[in-house]
DNA sequence: GTGAAAGCGCTAACAC
DNA sequence: GTGTTAGCGCTTTCAC
């Protein structure tokens, strides 16, 4: 069932059922009821590859992640779609899974559906295919993860730096000296500059840094527990921890609970990026938000507004967006003792 | 830059191209190589919508759910991506964020991509379009919510009831006899079984329902933590609370930290899903657990199966597939008092 | 092993 | 206000 058939049983011209489907205004309205009934009686619809076809453009953009199951990936594709869908476009969803093979195959998918624009959160972010978007010109924007096409492309990232002194400025005003960090992939651009910003924010207090209080913790659950495993076992232990992101501080407090450790009596702990039952633990953990589901909305308006430009959308040079953390003070920092009993 | 510009610069013709792109052995392994050189070098790449207009099918699944925060949907997708890239399909991601005109509005745009397939939790289950999926030849594995369209197409559920008496059984065990049911939206399936598990259950053990602990908790966080209230409210309190989803369990959860009351020795808590954090809360929540990506991957086999097999899976008749599930304990659940002095 | 040509379903320029 | 027609980029039959 296509236009043509349509038309036949319309006794129209299969121009004139385009018309009524596209709401072309020079079509009568007597015509277009009857081709409408038509329609409906038959259950016409669209056929959209022909359409984009015919039109050289698709309404589709591609969302493309390393793990879905990341809330914070999940908390952007909720404020990236809802913003979507109000300019209709839909999304077409690529998990990479972290492997780059998938990546590529993603991208190479994405590519031959010809979509309008792409959100990326790249594993391989100098992937050769970056450029092929920038060349068949659809924009992309690209979250967290800097690389050289960063200077290409719109980019989009939070001030872990900053979000980082947020916590070391708390815990400093807290009376904490001894402070550990359980830091992240050095290879991912969060890790870095997470690392980065404590190392600043330490100097910036003058505060020096104890190299045993700098653990690595992966990025992951399991990496945070057995860097608190490790934190324990030293001889001078530190009064104060930060989890390097939401994962990690997860598994901390998970292992402070199984040893025992009263929070924030015996240590005080505060992480990098909100999570679900933060605020519900006894103590509720003390952490730096991060605007999630308002990032992808900022990444959607900076994709939607290239798209809508057009070729002159090229012109604009590409926007590397800081967006600001949030320190959300609930009950896992407390003061230190010695200072209390000054 | 198509097929017709590659076959000029490689001196050959369009058909050969099109045969080098999809690895037709026909073609000589020189000429084959001289194109994949040209193409690589002009940076083709297939059109997409061309190719399925001429093929008159699609490599691409819908995704439709009404709610992409619920950690349950996003772990589905994550069993069901994953087993569709595998064979080569990609997912267009819908959600209706619970509204009925959103979903009418994302089945019409699936459809008009003409999607190989759709797996859904619809909102408005009797909606018109579902029929249309089925008159086009588009196979659909409908979730969690029943309606007449269960009839004719695959369904995909768990044992509601049955998880709800493992739950009975197990607090039954423990002396229980005082148990309040946090139920949810009647309308909807599981809310419904879920509340008629608990019947059944309580009945098979032999024990009266008293109607106060029977409260409404709308599947939602603050459903729960109401709930919790007014059963705290109650003169002769429930000695063990039931959750009906995984928010109504984490609110419940909260409002019993709030009003500190110790669990389990005040109140026994479990819940039906379990979430994210309910294995590391003090104390660790007890929970019917159901297997969530798993639940992707069998719906991607049912979706899969009838896609591969065309026209005759239509013979297929429909498949309703109960998954069960599983009672996970953990400790906040205890003996009665009244028992253990005995 | 390769090429010529038709046609998938649609839209839009042009003619009336 | 409506019809005719070309062509978007691809695959595939049919020749050779």
């Amino acid at each position: 069932m296509n236009q043509r058939d349509i038309a036949k049983l319309a006794g129209v011209s299969s121009a004139t059922v385009s018309r009524v489907i596209n709401k072309d205004k020079k079509v009568s309205p007597k015509t277009a009821k009857k081709v409408l009934q038509v329609i409906k009686e038959n259950g016409y619809v669209q056929n959209a590859m022909a359409r984009n076809l015919r039109m050289a453009n698709t309404k589709t953009i591609g969302y493309l992640v390393p793990d879905i199951k990341n809330p914070f990936f999940i908390a952007m594709l909720s404020g990236f779609q809802e913003m979507c869908f109000k300019q209709g476009y839909d999304i077409i969803f690529e998990n990479t899974a972290d492997d780059p093979e998938k990546e590529k195959k993603a991208l190479d998918t994405l590519l031959r559906y010809r979509v309008a624009g792409l959100l990326a959160v790249f594993v391989d972010s100098d992937n050769e295919y970056i450029d092929v978007f920038g060349n068949m010109g659809i924009p992309v924007v690209m979250i967290d993860r800097k690389s050289k096409a960063v200077q290409k492309n719109d980019y989009l990232m939070i001030d872990n730096i900053g979000g980082v002194g947020q916590i070391v400025d708390y815990l400093v005003s807290l009376g904490h000296t001894d402070i550990a960090m359980i830091y992240g992939p050095q290879e991912l651009t969060p890790g870095e500059e997470r690392l980065e910003g404590f190392h600043r924010a330490m100097k910036k207090n003058g505060i020096p840094i104890k190299e045993e209080y700098l653990m690595p913790g992966l990025f992951t659950e399991e990496g945070g527990y057995h860097a608190v495993q490790k934190l324990l076992q030293l001889k001078n232990r530190p009064t104060a921890m930060i989890g390097g992101n939401n994962l990690t501080t997860m598994g901390a407090y998970k292992a402070l609970v199984d040893y025992k450790i009263n929070i924030p009596d015996e240590v005080s702990l505060a992480g990098f990026d909100d999570f679900p039952f933060a605020a519900h633990l006894q103590p509720p953990v003390t952490v730096i938000k991060r605007p999630n589901t308002n990032m992808g909305r900022v990444a959607a308006e900076l994709l939607l507004e290239r798209i809508s430009k057009g070729e002159e959308g090229k012109d604009i040079q590409p926007r590397s967006i800081v967006m600001p953390t949030q320190l959300c003070i609930r009950k896992s920092c407390t003061q230190m003792k010695s200072l209390k009993t000054k």
